[in-house]
DNA sequence: CCTCAAGGTCAAT
DNA sequence: ATTGACCTTGAGG
């Protein structure tokens, strides 16, 4: 569930989220992006050198910042996983003499407390009193505001139908987000890391508005019922005569599922990426990108869709323990030995588990027990897979051309929207806040997906045709962004890594 | 001046 | 007892 924030603007960006529990991120913290209350959290662990038992005992517990509870191993677990360093926290000060000095110049200068006493002349008693006066805290966004993201007391639905694309990458923060942090300045280093700033998709100017276009959702789930019906003629092995004329939104049943064999999957990978291409081409406006912006655009829906079809495969299939590949084949998720994981001819069974293990760990572990939470719908997950291809492919896009990606993530929202009133649906806002809550999890898991191709290719495990390697490549652009984002915390945190690298030595 | 990321405090749970 | 918002600090720009 989501906690709504009374102001309907507080709202996050996506790349500026606790990597541990998806809040907003107040910056680094041990080295990793984070929020406040993580990093306290994690300041507290080791300084008390304290240590967790799972409450699930399985590790695998889910840490986000909207649930009553967080299994505290699991949230620790996830700070190591998201990078931050125990070594980061200073050991607990014995007693108050070496303690830190409260009451140096600066500090006194600094601090309101000690600062707003004895004032000298009248203008300073003034000051104290405004000061005073202005400074009772904001009220805070706590419980209070329970509600939906986008909705308040009052105004119902209508903030999702203002919503551009600025307010759908932020998300809605419940009660952490307080106007102290100077979290501007982050979104731009986050989202522009490089030497030549980008246009930020979070700075850019509010693209112009589009009258909403409530057919754009139902273009793409007649697409992808469409696409559902290639795959079960491509795939499923059944006689095609019991295949045609039945129109379901799950192109296979338990009984068509069989073990994936990743030479198969291999062979089918052209299929699956020109079905993509299908799919991108019944955006109006694909025909005025040009062959680079085009094919950039593409790479990206194919990332999309080799995460997100196997996830909704899976969860409408309904057995988790099997991750079910566009083209039917599952491998098992319980353990990484049994089916699927076998020796190939074509790539190892211990370099599977190397490179796919930990992209199928994201997709198993963040989303698709967001889709199970939410008991996604069909159309959701359409829109789902929409929002994602195209707001992905946002920075793959020539600058130029840009503002038609926002314009079609708007008419995608703006269906969603018109779909939830069609409906009657009355936790729309929520099950909104859902969907985009999902992304940044998706987005994370691209680049790492990405990223291990890049491996595999380099060390040529699995040699994917032309085709394949052209469109599963790691994109200069992502290259550029992981390898400055690195420098620049290499810098920052210079000592740190020195350090560590003599420790390690 | 400013920002950032440390540690400390304390009301709420 | 734990959490998380808020505060103060020193370092660095």
């Amino acid at each position: 569930m989501f906690l709504g924030s009374p102001s309907s603007t507080q709202v996050t960006p996506a790349s500026t989220r606790c990597l541990i529990c998806g809040a907003q991120a107040t910056g680094f913290h041990f080295e990793a992006q984070s929020c406040s209350a993580c990093a306290a959290f994690f300041r507290r662990t080791v300084a008390l050198t304290k240590s967790f038992k799972c409450i699930t005992t399985l590790d695998q517990c889910v840490v986000h910042y909207s649930m009553h509870q967080i299994c505290r191993s699991c949230r620790y677990k996830k700070c190591l996983a998201s990078g931050m360093k125990p070594a980061g926290v200073q050991p607990k000060k014995p007693n108050v003499e070496t303690g830190r000095a409260f009451f140096t110049k600066s500090g006194l200068k600094r601090n309101k407390k000690f600062a707003s006493v004895l004032p000298q002349t009248d203008d300073e008693q003034k000051l104290v009193v405004e000061v005073s006066v202005s400074s009772p805290k904001v009220p805070k966004m706590e419980s209070e505001s329970e509600g939906t993201p986008f909705s308040n007391s009052s105004c119902g639905t209508s903030d999702i139908e203002k919503l551009d694309l600025e307010d759908f990458i932020k998300i809605p923060t419940p009660r952490k987000f307080s106007s102290a942090t100077s979290i501007t300045s982050n979104v731009t280093n986050f989202s522009s890391p490089g030497p030549s700033p980008m246009t930020s998709e979070f700075a850019s100017p509010a693209p112009p508005t589009t009258k909403p276009q409530p057919n754009t959702l139902s273009v793409f789930i007649k697409q992808e019922m469409k696409l559902g019906e290639q795959r079960r003629l491509l795939f499923s092995g059944r006689a095609v005569g019991t295949l045609l004329g039945k129109t379901r939104q799950c192109p296979y049943r338990k009984e068509d599922i069989k073990p994936l064999i990743f030479h198969d999957f291999r062979i089918s990978i052209k299929t699956h990426i020109m079905l993509v291409h299908e799919w991108l081409e019944i955006w109006p406006e694909f025909e005025e990108l040009d062959d680079f912006d085009r094919m950039s655009l593409l790479r990206k829906a194919v990332l999309i869709h080799f995460l997100l079809d196997p996830s909704f495969l899976t969860f409408q299939i309904g057995e988790p323990d099997k991750l079910i590949m566009q083209n039917g084949g599952f491998i098992s998720t319980a353990d990484h030995k049994g089916v699927g994981w076998e020796d190939e001819p074509d790539i190892s069974g211990e370099n599977k588990r190397k490179y796919y293990v930990p992209i199928m760990k994201q997709i198993t572990d963040e989303i698709m027990p967001a889709m199970q939470a939410m008991n996604i719908t069909f159309e959701e997950f359409v829109a789902l897979k929409a929002l994602a291809s195209f707001q992905g492919g946002f920075e793959n896009v020539s600058e130029a051309k840009r503002h038609l990606i926002t314009q079609q993530v708007n008419r995608v929202l703006n269906s969603l929207h018109a779909h939830y009133t069609e409906k009657g649906e009355e936790k729309a806002a929520e099950r909104f806040g859902a969907i985009v809550l999902m992304l940044s999890n998706i987005f994370t898991a691209g680049n790492d997906f990405v990223k291990n191709h890049r491996e595999i290719d380099i060390f040529h495990i699995w040699d994917l045709d032309e085709l394949g390697l052209q469109l599963l490549n790691l994109d200069k652009i992502l290259e550029t962004e992981a390898r400055n984002e690195a420098e620049r915390r290499a810098v920052r945190n210079g000592i740190n890594v020195v350090n560590t690298s003599l420790h390690h030595s």
